[in-house]
Parts: structure tokens; C-alpha cells; sequence
RNA sequence: CGGGGUGUAGCGUAGCCCGGUUAGCGCGCCACGUUCGGGACGUGGAGGUCGCCAGUUCAAAUCUGGCCACCCCGACCA
């Protein structure tokens, strides 16, 4: 019986098995059955993240290949990332600012690597009008509107941004100039997925022009230690700082730093760059200022970004069978409440109780949910909300009524209690700490368990398939032997992490002499 | 952009091989009633240009061609 029970199960059209199920009393895998939302992340992870951004309400795909559509939940979060990074941005001196989308293509030819990183996936605007069709079918671009000088979406601003700072900048007193924009861009994918590659993304660019190389340099690091402590603080997600290889620099720049993240299938997600472009786009742009000591000298400049990549990030790093978990200081919802009632005689009392919980937790400055829909049934939203996410889960029904109690329940752990009404706000203070730091503890601890120290590029090649994770090992600089290990086993160096000690070693593949370990992964 | 796969109601699908009634089923949706402490139940109901365009045929969801979209695997990337 159980044998053909699990066979049901398993079949994709047992939709009606619930009820043979309950014929035979089997509540066991009536739960299992009904629990089978998501598709289990050991049983094919980039399906569990699909299958959960999309039953999230998160995101959707568009209609136009590549792009998708933030959801209002999806957006909800990528607000208060916006809006914690937009402080930190603030408190280190930066202002917003605004550039267009659109940018003269020949702006890209000015800076000769950064247009060979890029040119392969622009989107480019060559006409400015349509006009019906003569053969009546629909509308087509109207020849005779060909632009003069075609205009290219920008896939990042650089160049607009230094053509225009050569008109700001004159003197040593204009400098420095450290703004920030929030926009989108449009970087032609072949591959895409929802939010962690995507035709059109959401993002922040920071573009800061010095009048030093030592303070452009301080500027670079300043602002991926910036993004190390929002990824760490408010992501929750331990994060490795480090510098890029030739490689996998931007184009453009002289060195480029990165926070790399480890998610829960092993893979490595680069979250936030920082770039130290030296002068390479003053030179471009002509970007001259006159030094105190009266010297003509070329601006210094850094760039850095991160964006809505970082809502695929929490989701990989944190999420579990059931669903989101989302850090509290990220969560739209932080706290929803879930009434329980028999019969509308009982439904005022509770939803007053309700009601009183909910203004007691938004005075402290929770944010909180009552869902008092009469449409669907607490162990329907119970389930919603855990798909969604929401850290913390009141309860109440009569029986707390009559208590002075609720039942609350942590989304991290899945763990149940009663708490008197007495405590109640402290209490769901103290758990949204507790949910946040726990998680964050969580993922270091999974990034440990799954970071190796290895010497044998035999071993390696074995390791990377058998247990994919982070790789501290031995190279010799080379961008040979970085293509190599590459090619042979889809790994790619991450980073030449800060925190790396110095330890004189042997490169695993060639064996030639190397002064630190990098970090390996294959990555998203 | 290369290899593979899939497209039938909002979602999941049967039917396609072998063309022929009114395209079947589950979830969801709507109405009413009973329910409500872990995804409730009953009864009734609505919902489909079978991805799009052409072709073959007396007749196309079904056969042929083209196109589009999505998924998986590669190359490229935040």
C-alpha cells in the first residue's frame, strides 16, 4: 500500500490521490503530499529557485526575452536594500544624482578595453519613430527616422558620466566629486534567470573623480568594505573580500574588488564590485583639473555597483524547502499575525485581539501583517507566509484569548511557542534580533563547512564535482594556468582575498612558486 | 549563439504516434452552505483563437514547414 502511495506521489498527475489518501487514513503522506509545493533543493536546485521567486510572488518573466517583472514582494525588498545602501552611501559623503539611459555610441569606442567588454551586448537605439505598415499589417520602424548618430542603452555609465564631469571639473577645488545614481541598464544576456542574470536589471553606480591616486584607491576600498558590511549586516550573508585577476576585471579598470558570496549549492555569487579605473577615463574624456601646485594632472576615478542580483542572493543563500527565509531587517513583512476563530460569533473577539497585537508591534517600529482574510484558512496563510519568508508568526485563536497568550513561530528554525501577551513585544523584538544573527551564523558556519584548503589540482578536479565550494589554493599568476583550470573543471578565481595569509606555497597545476592561496569556485 | 527538451483554461496536465462527436481531468477561480490551532469539505457554475503563421486534407490539438517563447546543458557575463 505505501509502496503505491509513494508512487502517486511521485506522479505529477496524483492531484487526486488526496482523496485516496484520505480514504485510507494515511496522514502521514497526506502531509507530505500537501507540503509538495517547491521542488526540493537537494532534488534539483535551480529548480527550488526558480519554482520559489515565481510561488514568492517575487518576480516573473516578461513577455520580452531575458527581462522580468518585479513583483510588488520582490520590489518590497529591493526597497529596503535601496534604502539601507542609500544611507550608508550618504554617511560616506555621497549624493544622487541622475544620468540618461541613453548614450552616444561612439562614447564607447573612447576607452579601448572597456568598449571590448561591452560591445557584445548592447542594446542599440537606431531609429526615433514607427509609422504603419502599407501593407496594413501593423506598424514597422519608419526608414526615413534613422538616427544620425545611433545611441546605445547603457549597460553601465562610465562614459556619459566622465564626458560629462570634464564640464564640472576644472580645478583641484571641484574635486572631489562622489555621486551615486540608482537606474537600470541593459546588458544583452544570452542566458538569463531571474534576477541573478536578467536583460535589464536595477542597480546603483557610484562614479567618484579624485584628485589623488592614494585617495581614488581609499575610495575603492572604502566602498567594498561598504558593501561587505551591508551583505554581512543586513543580507546576512558572509562575504569574502577580494581582488579580481586580469581576467575578470572590468573593462575598463585597473583593479577591480569584489565581495564573493557561498550559496547552499555550492557556487560562488559575486554580490558587489568596486572599481579602481585609475585615470584610463579621464584620458578618455579629457577630464583635466589643475593642481594646487598649479600642475595639470589627469582625475583619478572609481566606480562600484550592486544590484537587484542581491534579492537572488538571500534567496540562495538562506532559503529552505519551505520556502524564503528572509533576514528581518529586509523583510517586508517582519511580523504577521494569523487569526484562528470558529464561526463569526468567535471572529470579533479574535480579531480585535488581533487588531491590538498588530498597533502594539508597529508602535515599536515592527512591521506587521494582520491577515484577517475570511477567505482562506490558517493553515493556508501558515504555509504562505513561510513560502514568503516572514521571520516571525503570531497566532491567535480563543484558546490564547482566554490565556492572555499567542502562539508565536520562527520562520529560521520553524520553532513554536506560547508567550504570554505580557512579553509579547519584547519578546518579538528579541526574536528578530535572534532570527537575524542566526542566520548570518548559519551561513558562516555552511561557508566553512564547505571552504577547502587543497594542493593537488588531481584531488581538485575530483573535489569540485563531488563537493562544489569554496577552494583555497596555490597559483602561480598566470592567466594560463587560470584558463586551464577553467577549461578543465568550470572553476573560475574568484578573488585574491584580503584576508588571506601570506604563505609561500607551490601552484596546485604548475607547481611554480605562489605567495598566497586564491579562492576557487564555480560560480553564478 | 550551438546541442537537447517543452508549449492544450490562471497553474499542472490527458489526448498527438495511428487526423474524424461537444478537447478530458486535477488544482485554482466564482456562488451558496458547513468549516477554521498546519495548505478544509459539499453542491452548483464560469473559464479554451489547442504558442503563432503558413501548408497538406472533405476534415488538423493531431501530419509538414517556418517563426516565437520558456526550461536544461555549453560559450559570455553583475
Amino acid at each position: 500500500m505505501i509502496i503505491i502511495l509513494l508512487n502517486l506521489h511521485n506522479d505529477k498527475r496524483s492531484i487526486n490521490c488526496k482523496n485516496y489518501t484520505n480514504s485510507i487514513q494515511n496522514i502521514f503522506l497526506y502531509e507530505v503530499f500537501m507540503e509538495k509545493v517547491l521542488t526540493g533543493r537537494k532534488e534539483n536546485y535551480s529548480q527550488w529557485y526558480n519554482d520559489l521567486v515565481i510561488k514568492a510572488e517575487m518576480a516573473d518573466n516578461s513577455v520580452v526575452r531575458g527581462c522580468m517583472v518585479i513583483k510588488p514582494y520582490g520590489f518590497a525588498i529591493w526597497e529596503k536594500m535601496q534604502a539601507a545602501l542609500d544611507k550608508m552611501f550618504k554617511d560616506t559623503g555621497h549624493s544622487n544624482a541622475y544620468f540618461p539611459l541613453l548614450i552616444p555610441k561612439s562614447f564607447f569606442s573612447r576607452e579601448a578595453s572597456h568598449v571590448a567588454g561591452f560591445a557584445k551586448e548592447c542594446a542599440v537605439v537606431t531609429h526615433y519613430r514607427l509609422k504603419n505598415d502599407p501593407s496594413g499589417k501593423g506598424i514597422i520602424v519608419d526608414p526615413d527616422a534613422k538616427l544620425e548618430e545611433e545611441l546605445i542603452i547603457r549597460p553601465t555609465s562610465e562614459t556619459i558620466i566622465w564626458n560629462t564631469y570634464k564640464n564640472w571639473i576644472q580645478s583641484y577645488r571641484d574635486l572631489p566629486i562622489l555621486v551615486n545614481q540608482w537606474s537600470n541598464i541593459v546588458r544583452w544576456e544570452m542566458r538569463t534567470r531571474l534576477f541573478l542574470r536578467t536583460a535589464e536589471f536595477l542597480w546603483q553606480e557610484g562614479h567618484t573623480a579624485h584628485a589623488t591616486k592614494e585617495e581614488a584607491f581609499e575610495e575603492t576600498i572604502k566602498m567594498i568594505n561598504v558593501y561587505a558590511d551591508f551583505a554581512e549586516n543586513w543580507l546576512a550573508i558572509p562575504v569574502l573580500r577580494g581582488i579580481k585577476t586580469a581576467s575578470e576585471r572590468f573593462a575598463g579598470a585597473l583593479d577591480t574588488y569584489c565581495i564573493e558570496a557561498l550559496m547552499q549549492d555550492g557556487k560562488a555569487l559575486q554580490c558587489g564590485t568596486s572599481h579602481f579605473l585609475g585615470q584610463n577615463f579621464a584620458k578618455a574624456f579629457d577630464v583635466k583639473f589643475t593642481s594646487k601646485e598649479g600642475a595639470l594632472d589627469y582625475v583619478w576615478a572609481t566606480s562600484w555597483g550592486v544590484s537587484t542580483r542581491l534579492v537572488g542572493a538571500l534567496i540562495m543563500a538562506h532559503g529552505d524547502d519551505n520556502g524564503l527565509i528572509l533576514p528581518p531587517k529586509l523583510a517586508p513583512i517582519q511580523v504577521v499575525i494569523v487569526p484562528i476563530y470558529k464561526g463569526s460569533g468567535q471572529m470579533q473577539e479574535v480579531v480585535d485581539a488581533g487588531n491590538k497585537i498588530k498597533s502594539k508591534l508597529t508602535a515599536m517600529g515592527v512591521s506587521v501583517k494582520f491577515d484577517d482574510r475570511d477567505t482562506s484558512s490558517p493553515g493556508f496563510k501558515f504555509a504562505e507566509y513561510e513560502l514568503k519568508g516572514v521571520p516571525v508568526r503570531i497566532a491567535v485563536g480563543p484558546r490564547d484569548i482566554q490565556n492572555n497568550t499567542v502562539e508565536i513561530s520562527r520562520r529560521d528554525t520553524l520553532e513554536k511557542f506560547v508567550v504570554s501577551q505580557d512579553i509579547l513585544v519584547d519578546e518579538v523584538l528579541r526574536l528578530l534580533l535572534d532570527i537575524q544573527t542566526n542566520i548570518y551564523k548559519k551561513a558562516i558556519k555552511f561557508r566553512e563547512e564547505n571552504t577547502f584548503k587543497i594542493d593537488s589540482y588531481d584531488e581538485f578536479k575530483q573535489l569540485i564535482e563531488q563537493k562544489p565550494g569554496f577552494y583555497e589554493a596555490h597559483w602561480d599568476g598566470t592567466p594560463e594556468t587560470e584558463e586551464k583550470i577553467k577549461e578543465e573543471t568550470k572553476a573560475t578565481i574568484r578573488c585574491l582575498p584580503f584576508n588571506s595569509v601570506d604563505e609561500p606555497g607551490k601552484c596546485m597545476v604548475t607547481g611554480k612558486p605562489s605567495s598566497q592561496r586564491v579562492l576557487i569556485a564555480r560560480a553564478y
